[in-house]
DNA sequence: AGGTTGACCTGGACGC
DNA sequence: TGCGTCCAGGTCAACC
């Protein structure tokens, strides 16, 4: 499941193939449920604009546009005055990838995928393609001041103060906490679990409740475990494949992720399963507190 | 208003 | 074998 780290590889990968590329045509699926914009926004926004790069914020691939008149100079000058040419027009393509979704670049021979929902022909002959097979994915625009910055806070960056400031008279289990995109942005069940577990917290513990000392392990342990799995390059659980279609490996470091009623790593204990927060939870009994 | 639950989707795993 | 059922989970709307 793409989560941060997986997020991040696919937008540096995308941001190293195609920046500074302009966008010469823009093809959608017309599957309502993918589009958060109308699509034809999306089509107008980023047809003829030069992508200035592609980066990471919260769950979401960022792309950001300019549609400056430079880059149209000369090709069709029509009678659109004074709001054009100090426009430098910017906007920003918005990827959510949901489950299943995949941002690839492709040389335009190559077939379609199955389920690709939006293409962005690049000049150079190349392609940008989501493809996403079960739709939770979204796709959008935007033109806010300062450009997106997401719902919530960057878990990469947060200081340990601002970080256990987010938890303070939250009633909810740390686990649900966590994956609060409005609280911290980016976390998703597996580094959820995974972090708790480095952590030593019983993920249904109170997410108000949690000493100083858990709350710094916590800290400490998200960002180690985000920054181990970008490093790697991303989770491939199931599905997840970067922009080139090499998938990430670190599914094997998950030490509990995906592993209810295997040995702890540490202890040896059987690992537990259970709900929290509607998602499916794996602790260790024995070291999780 | 904070917190919780279920709908949205489809492919893959599993059971009989 | 093949069919049916269940499960996965990010996000949002609806509900408590």
């Amino acid at each position: 499941m793409p989560e941060l780290p997986e997020v991040e590889t696919v937008a540096n990968g995308v941001d190293a193939r195609v920046r500074g590329q302009k966008i010469v045509r823009v093809w959608t699926s017309g599957k309502p449920q993918t589009f958060k914009s109308p699509e034809t926004e999306i089509a107008e926004t980023l047809t003829g604009a030069r992508i200035e790069r592609v980066k990471r914020v919260g769950k979401t691939i960022v792309m950001d546009l300019k549609k400056g008149n430079r880059a149209t100079a000369g090709k069709k000058q029509v009678l659109r005055s004074a709001q054009d040419d100090n426009s430098n027009f910017s906007a920003q393509f918005l990827v959510h990838l949901g489950m299943t979704g995949r941002l690839l670049v492709s040389q335009a021979e190559v077939e379609l995928p199955p389920h690709t929902h939006a293409v962005l022909s690049l000049a150079d002959g190349r392609e940008v393609r989501f493809v996403d097979p079960r739709r939770f994915g979204r796709l959008s625009v935007v033109t806010a001041e300062g450009g997106y910055q997401g719902p919530g806070v960057e878990p990469t960056t947060v200081t340990a103060e601002e970080f256990a400031g987010l938890f303070k008279g939250r009633k909810l289990a740390i686990k649900a906490a966590l994956l609060n995109q409005s609280i911290l942005h980016g976390v998703g069940n597996i580094y959820a679990d995974e972090s708790l577990f480095r952590a030593g917290i019983r993920p249904r513990k109170q997410a108000g409740k949690l000493t100083r000392a858990e709350l710094g392990r916590l800290h400490t342990a998200l960002q180690q475990v985000l920054a181990h799995a970008i490093e790697l390059g991303g989770s491939s659980v199931s599905d997840y494949v970067d922009a080139d279609g090499v998938r990430g490996f670190f599914q094997l470091e998950h030490k509990v992720y995906s592993r209810a009623g295997e040995a702890c790593l540490d202890c040896g204990a059987g690992l537990k399963k259970i709900v929290v927060g509607g998602r499916t939870t794996v602790y260790c009994p024995a070291c999780q507190r």
